[in-house]
DNA sequence: TATAAAGGTGAATCCGCAC
DNA sequence: AGTGCGGATTCACCTTTAT
């Protein structure tokens, strides 16, 4: 990361670099304090309750029908604990992290943020305006998903808030917890060979914008420690920001190589 | 709770019945499985730390009530747990239970009602139409509470959702996760005798109307153990089905009391 | 009476720097 | 660490008072 070009070396503002591995393993060998943001889509596969994972995601074989929920929830926990750790090392003092997630995973994940000393500064609702419904009938339909938003510490005086840059985004009037955003589809959503969508979860390149423009200025630099498709790197180039993108599996990181290298070329 | 008039006998539908003192004593009291449905407004958990102006350098009223302050997380939690904990008991095993939370404290909600069995049907967003602004511009305006809706158990087969019903909630659509209705104000807002507001988080009772006719039929027993300004009690008696509150605070029960004998008096 | 203007208020983790 | 001060900071309602 040092080696990232920077503005003040005068090199591209907009630079991105994304590592194949495990965020846990990668993380430690980044410089401590030098990331300004932090956007995390952490997996919340909470409903494989028969397979017990290790904190790396490996899978644990042969207890599958020893385990029981507390088993798995704890494992969660613990591979939560750890990443999230390890993002509060590289995190700058005067720097803010966001995570999403589910309420399949989001309560978890936010109640270890607090215990490991993070403060939250918002909850911010990611209001589907096209969320697929509830077929079934049998609960409302689930049209959100849970980002929080907190500084490293409770006493952390000073982090990026574009206060001004982000009343666009609400007919000029101070911008609200409650950011009405489609799901990515269309062209946006990036297909496989078949035609099938490549990643399960891709994120909305608007969801990302506003993450980015709200709480890191040009030049910043943002750490996706689950890079998926490269949304994140995508949009900290547009908005020349420094991004770097960790990503366990090869093909998402070709993936995302090739998307970040597809931005290059048509913008040249 | 047996004495109470149920439908079957041919008593009063929508009577109801509050306790005063904290639920964790009184709910080991009353009967197991006899709940159809919990309705749970516990305390925040705010931490607030100082005063807080409006640019207009008027104060805002916050709330530093003492039934709100916790000494510290662990505390906090081992709160959630016992009260929770009593709640699970009382619940019918066809019951489900909803809890609404800011982002302070639904984290750590969510995450002990999951570890004590609890399975989340949704995460319902209370998106405040009128929320308070953020003042100094430092965050986004927090528009939002948070409402878990659980079963009591991952296997449980049956629980009541009037699908039908909520759909007029939506224009005739499939009834969604998000709840846009307005802060309790103007004349809802009971007041006390120096025309200030007499509970400090008193919740709208359109909330509570979409809580009770989504998740409960006429004549079951629908429970708040935090009772407070007696919202939940009122909305159920409205809607024909029998209710039991538990506050704690005998200024809070004697303004719930009146409340409901109020409209007794209006009703006949 | 009707309309307009003025005032009040809401579950809020709400500033930053110099001395 | 405590104090003081310059400066930037608000939205949708409802109620009350004034015209």
């Amino acid at each position: 990361m040092q080696n990232l070009p920077c503005p003040q070396t005068g090199a591209d503002v907009s630079d991105y670099r994304i590592y194949t591995g495990n965020c846990i393993d990668i993380l430690p060998d980044l410089p401590e304090k030098s990331a300004g943001l932090i956007f995390a889509d952490p997996p919340y596969n909470l409903q494989l309750k028969q397979e017990l994972y290790r904190p790396n995601q490996t899978r644990v074989d042969g207890v599958d029908d020893t385990w029981d929920q507390f088993a798995s929830f704890e494992s969660y926990d613990e591979f939560t604990r750890q990443w999230l750790n390890a993002c509060r090392r590289v995190l700058a003092d005067d720097g803010t992290i966001w995570v999403i997630g589910s309420y399949h995973n989001i309560f978890r994940v936010g109640k270890i943020m607090m215990d490991l000393g993070f403060w939250i500064l918002n909850d911010v609702q990611w209001h589907k305006s096209n969320p697929m419904p509830n077929f079934r009938g049998v609960r409302f339909t689930n049209a959100t998903e849970t980002l929080i938003w907190a500084k490293k510490s409770e006493n952390q005086k000073k982090y990026t808030f574009n206060h001004q840059v982000m009343k666009q985004f609400n007919d000029g009037k101070q911008m609200t917890s409650v950011w009405q955003i489609p799901l990515c589809t269309g062209k946006e959503r990036i297909k496989d060979e078949n035609g099938k969508k490549a990643h399960s979860t891709q994120k909305p390149e608007a969801l990302l914008q506003r993450v980015i423009l709200s709480s890191s200025n040009e030049g910043d630099l943002v750490l996706d420690p689950f890079l998926g498709s490269g949304t994140t790197c995508a949009v900290a180039r547009k908005l020349n920001r420094r991004s770097i993108g960790i990503e366990q599996d090869p093909r998402y990181v070709e993936m995302a190589e090739h998307r970040l290298n597809g931005y290059l070329g048509s913008e040249q």
